[in-house]
DNA sequence: AATATAGTGTGTAAAAATTACACCATTAAA
DNA sequence: TTTAATGGTGTAATTTTTACACACTATATT
């Protein structure tokens, strides 16, 4: 059966690429669509901006429609506009990123009936997203990789307080290959960023390690006497 | 006297940073507008998007249509979404950027009578310019500073052949400080895709400089071998 | 012809950053 | 008490980065 399907002549879209960290992988948030076209297909949680809303507000608003999740520094990265990437019309998107910490507590709750769930996915083994999702995907990959070695973002995945050992199998996930433990720890606690906590991991059944914390105001003042600011 | 601008709903634009390097300075490509709004101002070449062609195809269009430029190597670096950026309506401007030799043979001279001219102004001391476009150059620039050092745009500014101090030059133009020449030359060598010319400089009342040449492929073999290609 | 001018081209030593590498310590569970 | 699992630590070798000064060459000037 062939479903008609309205077509509009252009909109612009965004959408998400939300990575999280846990049991030692990087994962993606994806939702399963509700709607037509690639309805019953994973995607990224992606919407239509409005007229009155810029594209930042935008990117903000949709995700949280679409998993119920708010107020995450979601930083653009890369506008995909190709005339056919959308099978109803021309929909240029804006894609977005952000790091946050997956929480078991906080529930993946779509808000409207775009998306009929949303859940994370290890980024390996990805399987097909709709639309270009997956050339978006790899898009975002590329980028963060690159950043997590000059910008502060791994601590946007990890617990407020967490071990040297989950920091390192951070790197090495996004990385994709094993580093030195003793190498590591050195060069990170000489960035001078990290504070030692008094405070230990708790309901291992090995040693329980330190823990640490990222201290935002000097790796501000660190980062920012170094160089002028980023965008 | 008040004029009255028609308003579209909305659309997508593209705006092109267009970077040479001419007598030392950074220079970028600027055109005289002559239509409302912002008609006589300067403003970033930039237009807006058709319907049937992707944005990168767009980018060299319009950068051809408004300064008579084609076949850039152009890059997308950001999309900029706020709601009011423009007088008329809702658009929302993908900005790309290019590097180019500037060539005193190439004639600048716009095609369509939107601009008036076009012409290359030092990045420093920049006027006014129309839209956001001073926050899009500033976008732009911070980019181009920091992709400086690790990817080879500092070859595309620069004549086919040229010495090791011009090279350097545009190094110290775009970061903006001094550099030691004897370290400058050592690490520049030492990455093996420079290509010793037999010939020297002409034309200069002084000892001549031998000319080097950027050699893509070995570029290509080096950095390929050391990690993924980028994006 | 001599000299002034302007930029070219080169090496080395010190300091800093990166790499490679192995074993004892601690905790909880068996 | 033993085992299993991970935590935590230092040093030497290598590589990379930095700081630094002077003789050479080509032309223009007198």
């Amino acid at each position: 059966m062939e479903v008609k399907l309205p077509t509009f002549d252009s909109v612009f879209s965004v959408d998400c690429v939300i990575f999280g960290f846990e049991a030692g992988e990087l994962k993606i948030l994806l939702i399963e669509r509700n709607e037509e076209p690639y309805k019953d297909w994973l995607a990224l949680p992606g919407y239509i901006v409005e007229q009155d809303e810029s594209i930042d507000d935008a990117a903000e608003r949709i995700l949280y429609e679409l998993t119920g999740l708010r107020d995450l520094h979601m930083q653009q990265f890369h506008t995909f506009g190709e005339v056919n990437r959308h099978p109803q019309g021309r929909v240029i998107t804006v894609a977005y990123y952000a790091l946050i910490r997956i929480n078991g507590q906080k529930e993946l709750r779509p808000i409207t009936q775009y998306a009929r769930k949303a859940f994370w996915h290890p980024v390996n083994e990805l399987p097909k997203l709709a639309f270009d999702h997956t050339a978006i995907f790899q898009t975002a990959f590329n980028k963060i990789r690159r950043r997590l070695n000059y910008q502060p973002i791994a601590f946007e995945l990890l617990p407020e307080k967490f071990t040297l050992t989950q920091l390192q199998s951070l790197y090495e996930a996004v990385e994709n290959r094993k580093l030195d433990k003793r190498n590591f720890r050195k060069k990170m606690l000489s960035y001078g960023f990290l504070k030692e906590l008094d405070e230990k991991q708790k309901g291992v059944s090995y040693r329980a390690a330190k823990l640490y914390k990222f201290d935002r105001r000097k790796y501000a003042k660190i980062f920012h006497s170094e160089m002028g600011g980023e965008k």
